[in-house]
DNA sequence: CGTCCCGTTGATGCCAATCAACCCGGGTGG
DNA sequence: CCACCCGGGTTGATTGGCATCAACGGGACG
């Protein structure tokens, strides 16, 4: 049974990530949540702090709140009766996370902290009550939701049709892009905090066989991950590799 | 090449499935839903028809329609450069469709007709105008939108997670469960126009391993899928295999 | 009658899971 | 202080499951 991230872990040995700016400099990445923003930063009325490897949401616990992350990494994942884990997506400073619970509690997953993390807690009951006046703040959390959606569904792509290899290749590619329009890391490097083995669950493959896979990476000259450090070196073919179009992020 | 989608196709041999109902009979299925949904059905402009195979939205192209399915059923897919598909998502009657292009363009798949299939098309900008003035209408929209994400969340799950046979069983009594929940099919049995190809591309599975899959699990009696006909013979045993929980559909 | 699409089955080979061993660095406790 | 453990990463050997290639049958349709 895997747990690499169920028990709440000591300090972090790992490096507080990407994660050391100003906690407004948030992920501005598109107009309408731009616009929405202020609206949601406004109906935060709590800060909350989640040891790394904590539960932020479980499934089935009833809960009324969602998080705006000021900075750390969480994922949503599911795990399965036989034992595996499937991680959903992962969550970097700026996402807002379980608005799906806004409508119903069955449509969310868990929701796991990766790194120490720090939330903007939300009331959905308020948050339910100012959509209803504030149209701003629907578009914007409309918008989050098709932005969710569509990175699900490339993932989905990955994972149903890639090779492991060109899957890694996306997949780091658009965890740099992401981060990019969030305002965090450079065009070819970015600071990551995952393990090999996060990342093998979010790809559906096994720790070490995304291990060999990273190899192969660094034997073509594509790209390194080491140290939580994700480093592009030939830009072109990991793009080639991963068949890679941003557009959908934006 | 897969085109098995592609081409317009000839009349369709497929029996026109389980969509011989009256077209107001939708699938009422949520009470979010139900409430949006005459605001929706009079959003309406145009009755459009799609023969089976054919496009009705196409990546890239510029559209500022989305569509509600009164019959038929349809798919939201990708094509990848190595010439394999990824079919995201079916889509049955009372499915909305397309409202991810209410914001971007970028947000959408390819969409095509699986069977002959009848369109309620709504014209994105009057959508758009009266989502600011009608509050029940953006929380159904919002609804639908959330739901889409579970599903495809869910079919990530499976695809990363689940063996071939557990993978083909879950499919299929979420799909049964959609029906159900949109007033179609029976407990036990219902109507399916997907052809194995259709179904293995989704899955990610090669047609003919799902062929295989499909004769395991005939061989144990779980459930058949013949001529268009779902019928499940062992539900526990079906419902073991596929770890199954249908309450993110509601 | 020939063609096309769909479903079915067999034979083969490769790729990724599995099992296993080991290294390294950091913590922890005797 | 040293011994030990533990989590994360790396590599090798082996197995099996799924893709691939190929052939065929049947039904629908021109």
């Amino acid at each position: 049974m895997p747990h690499d991230l169920l028990p709440p872990g000591r300090k972090s040995g790992i490096p507080s990530a990407t994660t050391s700016r100003n906690m407004y400099h948030l992920s501005l990445h598109m107009s309408y949540l731009t616009n929405g923003r202020g609206a949601l930063d406004a109906l935060v009325t709590r800060k909350r702090i989640c040891m790394k490897g904590c539960d932020i949401i479980h499934e089935g616990k009833e809960g009324r709140s969602a998080y705006l992350i000021y900075n750390g990494w969480a994922c949503s994942y599911r795990l399965l009766r036989n034992g595996t884990r499937q991680i959903i997506n992962f969550h970097v400073p700026g996402d807002l996370l379980g608005i799906r619970r806004l409508l119903s509690p069955n449509f969310d997953d868990n929701l796991c902290a990766i790194t120490c993390i720090e939330l903007g807690e939300i009331d959905i009951d308020s948050l339910l009550t100012m959509l209803c006046t504030d149209n701003r703040l629907s578009m914007s959390i409309l918008w989050s939701a098709f932005r969710e959606e569509a990175i699900i569904a490339q993932h989905l792509v990955d994972i149903g049709r890639r090779k492991p290899i060109n899957r890694a290749a996306h997949f780091f590619l658009e965890l740099g892009a992401r981060l990019n329009l969030a305002g965090f890391g450079a065009k070819t490097e970015y600071d990551c905090p995952l393990t090999q083995s996060l990342i093998a669950d979010a790809l559906g493959l096994t720790a070490v066989h995304f291990n060999r896979v990273l190899k192969q990476l660094r034997e073509l000259n594509a790209m390194t991950f080491h140290n939580g450090r994700v480093e592009f070196l030939d830009d072109r073919k990991l793009e080639h590799l991963a068949d890679f179009d941003s557009s959908y992020l934006r």
